[in-house]
DNA sequence: TGACAAATGGAGATGACCTCCATATTTTGG
DNA sequence: CCAAAATATGGAGGTCATCTCCATTTGTCA
């Protein structure tokens, strides 16, 4: 899956431009802006080519979140294996927000490519939640956080951290978000801290609390 | 500001009809599947007509977005009235939750709308955080939750909870997402709980973890 | 009722997205 | 090293959603 096919020279450089000024305009939050026809000239290559390579917008975003969500993962890996587990996740999480903070365009990109529901993300974003599924799991097994919330929930807490990025005092609002999630993970509260969802019939139909 | 200008008749009557069926649409979930013009003819208007009540389909959502706004402000602030502060709290955010499950389309519609950052949804935003500011205020004050965590933080984790609304096990992880904030504003954890993000120069410049 | 203002609707301009293929470049085999 | 086969290129042009414009209709007020 990682060779599909040999390519020949001059598409591999071609393809390595594109991915490479894909990442600045990323970067830059201006990937939704620009005409993706000018897209192609920016790169200096034809309309043409840009679409053998990348048949959508999407497409072209996916190639550059791999690399990012490799190095993730692989950092992931690397804490996991140096730290105890609880700690692992906590330098991980923080870190997330320094990354996002870091990469605000691609955090605003990547939110916005996620809402957008293409699905072309799913690949790289499975990798991720497998990374963060495998802190928690960890942690879960030493004791140190509660079994009844699963790393799911740490997913949705990190997307909204990346979805939120242009707000006002995001950093501060982001590090309380992951400290939230952190005292709330710990194994710590008297009894089993809250027995989950069980109201499903609250007698309102209308779902509004 | 609410009545900007008195409105003919059938301009009243159509602009009652689009928000009507935009708020269908809106619910299916089919509100960018379907094209512009033609919602107008599914709307028994004119294109210009559907142009010149909303500019944009923001505008529009905007439009159908502000009664759901209000309902829900107008929930925060009786259970405000009639509840201790921290059940009022958790309690809102449950309902929250299951407020997006009933109302799956037009959940995933506003995250949408959100991350694409058109900013048309601010005003509705910040008169449904103002609310959770209140209830988020309201428990501190009353010493039952923490104060060095902002509303804003809360308002992320819903936001990361209305975006994922299409994660297979959603409900079960989105009720795990407001469990491990509640729990983690809970004030009663050892010391302060956790020193708010002073890790700024980690020397890593690429902001990986 | 008449006249003025407000609103309508749909035909057509605009511009982004994507396809197609004649041409150019690389690779392979003799 | 050369020819022919395979592979890749680029940009002109088709297609389609978005939005504008104005001749006509509808509502309002004296």
């Amino acid at each position: 899956m990682t060779a599909d096919k040999p390519l020949r020279a001059d598409a591999q450089r071609n393809r390595d431009v594109l991915i490479a000024k894909a990442r600045e305009v990323f970067d830059a939050g201006d990937f939704f802006d620009l005409r993706f026809d000018d897209f192609a000239q920016l790169a200096g290559v034809g309309t043409g080519t840009l679409y053998r390579h990348f048949p959508t917008r999407e497409a072209l975003a996916e190639a550059v979140y791999h690399e990012e969500v490799a190095t993730l993962c692989d950092r992931a890996r690397q804490l996991q294996a140096t730290l105890p587990a609880e700690e692992a996740l906590a330098t991980f999480l923080r870190g997330m927000v320094g990354y996002m903070d870091v990469h605000q365009g691609l955090a605003r990109t990547l939110a916005t490519l996620m809402a957008t529901g293409s699905g072309a993300l799913a690949e790289g974003s499975r990798a991720l939640e497998q990374a963060v599924t495998d802190l928690v799991a960890a942690a879960v097994k030493d004791g140190a956080v509660r079994d009844d919330v699963g790393a799911g929930a740490v997913m949705m807490a990190l997307h909204g951290i990346g979805a939120a990025h242009d707000r006002p005092g995001w950093r501060a609002e982001a590090d309380g978000v992951i400290t939230l999630v952190l005292d709330g993970l710990r194994r710590s509260h008297s009894g089993n801290g809250q027995r989950e969802h069980e109201q499903e019939s609250v007698g309102d139909q209308s779902g509004v609390p």
